[in-house]
DNA sequence: CATGAATGAGGTTTCATTCAT
DNA sequence: GATGAATGAAACCTCATTCAT
């Protein structure tokens, strides 16, 4: 039995979006090392050769990959925050809520990749720590310490909250996109956020802890 | 004729100990795919070949260093907490102080391995959720019911706390593993856990938040 | 409605000497295999296609470009000697100096080629020595043999001394073209083919050697 | 039908002068681009991977058959000429007939591929011209300036003889290791190089020619 | 005619695994 | 037990060739 091979496609426009959304699936699912360039061009429904066509080797396609989807959510980070005139209260809120959604739409999660391949693409990591993370980080020191200074928040170490208020939100995503099966999580980034911040705010005691 | 050299005969012993230890540091490193067992056996100062008398496979290796690593936590896990007969709020903080200390003390992060590789090593992945994480939440829970219970906690969902809890202490773990030099953490997961829990009974808020 | 500029309608006429052209330098810069079809396409200032309008496979472009370059020099060979009624040394220096002028005017080197790819296309090596290669040495063993036979030269093995004769002037042809930069060449192979000549004709020693 | 895989031989010793013979052999044949690795390791009796072992890629394998085969030849270059007490002419015949030895023991002829590789690998030649070519050559030279000084020669440009006596034997060479079949050639190189300093002592003339 | 996106066979290279010593 | 030379399957990558436009 003979297979018919498939009549050729041809849509330039759309093909590297294609292969960096599969790319990223898989490197995802299986780490870079083991995420094999047929895999990904099956996947993408082209075949290898084609995948060298648009980038010129598998490292070249896992910092694109990680770069375009980085890219379009840089700009969205500050806007919905820096500009409002509410409390810090307020806009720590809208802040985490803007970050969960952006996680949540999110098919994977870049920052369980850039954990997993850090050692292997160090320029790639430097890159995000300061382009990503400490911007955003940046930002939100920000409002902590506008929260102190208005009264709002008692006084506190901010970069070590900062940290903090991230933590869950960060780990979660993670987690729902590795151990989905395994240890499924019932709540969403933005329930989770918005039950972090209470807790932040308020505390669970009923009475005063040393 | 030559008398054996004792130094050698007495590594012997330590060898399987030794490889273990060698492969957990580079698959933390670069990966499980990315890791070379030539890379392994150097590190490990011993050869290829005599990786494979100890370990069946690289595979074989992987699993035996994540549980070996395992292992010896897990019955600390529970012990310092269980046996308490202090406040809900005394036994949280004992429990989350002896996790934090034993997770300073690790060199790598099994959290971290696991999560890069859960999608590679599915049966691993299983006893790894069943038998540490959903085992120490289950511990988590049960104190904080008991705070709920006790008065000391407003009612709150429990799950959801126990894993907001853990989140900055993992993630830190991870991190700090992972960017230490890009992004070094000044403070050590002892505060960290400390400074969380206060925040977390406490509030930061100086007046009551919607 | 625009009309057909008439430079690319000229063009379309020395398309395929300008590939042959192409190939023929990239092939002797860098031998058949190491040459890509898209840098001869590139050089030639079409498109890989386009290549394959005029030539089914790089092999037949390989055979096209030799033949072609062969061809118009193979008439040229005989006619300036066979038909001269002038003594047999006055004919060999007039068959030496036109194969020089032929050779310096060449862009490559059609030995070179053919040496360096003989292994992977034996027909056309085949036809090379018997059209080239043969027939140019067969006239020059008659001239030789003619300047034995009227008493110019005297009695010598006239097809050692053909291949000797021509090997300076080919293996400087091919020199240059190959070391052009490392090794420079200061004269032309006219000046070349007139030195040996003199120097067979006459000798160099001025007394009699054993 | 399951075939027996052959015993596994150790001889560490011998591996790399044997893959480096069967590389030179067939390079020699297809050129460097044209030889695959899968060739070379079989007709050296190994597999692919033991090729890797001791040759870091095709390129070094390449430099290192051309290097390990020029090098025995360095050092015979001058000894049999330049501690001589005899005449310029002796010397040059002891040379020459030294030289064209060496080059008839050799199973394939460096020359031809350093012509034809030279576009590919610019160090390696620069390398070969520098130390073999030019290092060659000026020994000639050396000997030519001395009979023209002792009142053997008559005076004459020392480069251009130099360059022309050494072209039968190197063209030979390359063309007996080329078209053996196609092009036979009945004599040694000892037998053209003897030849062909006869012709260039004492000339073929039976009189004097202008 | 001309293009250039797409193909896939085949090349180089890597590395987990084996086994004679 | 320990070694490390040898293996070969499988990975990455190239490039001659095709074909829809």
């Amino acid at each position: 039995m003979q297979i018919e091979p498939l009549p050729r496609q041809r849509r330039k426009e759309a093909r590297p979006a294609e292969i960096i959304e599969a790319a990223l699936l898989l490197f995802h699912q299986k780490g870079y090392s083991a995420t094999k360039l047929d895999d990904i061009a099956r996947f993408a429904g082209v075949t290898k050769g084609t995948v060298y066509l648009y980038f010129s080797s598998k490292e070249a396609l896992f910092k694109a990959a990680i770069l375009e989807t980085i890219q379009p959510n840089l700009d969205r980070i500050e806007e919905a925050v820096m500009s409002s005139q509410a409390s810090a209260t307020q806009r720590l809120k809208t802040a985490m809520s803007s970050w969960a959604s952006s996680m949540n739409e999110c098919k994977g999660s870049i920052t369980k990749l850039m954990i997993a391949e850090a050692g292997n693409f160090p320029e790639l990591s430097d890159f995000y720590i300061e382009t990503v993370v400490k911007r955003s980080r940046k930002l939100l020191i920000h409002l902590i310490q506008a929260g102190i200074d208005s009264g709002e928040f008692r006084p506190i170490d901010a970069d070590m909250l900062a940290r903090t208020i991230f933590s869950p939100i960060l780990l979660t995503s993670i987690w729902r996109h590795t151990y989905a099966k395994l240890d499924p999580i019932t709540y969403s980034l933005n329930q989770l956020s918005d039950f972090h911040l209470d807790i932040i705010f308020n505390g669970i005691a009923l009475s005063e802890q040393s």
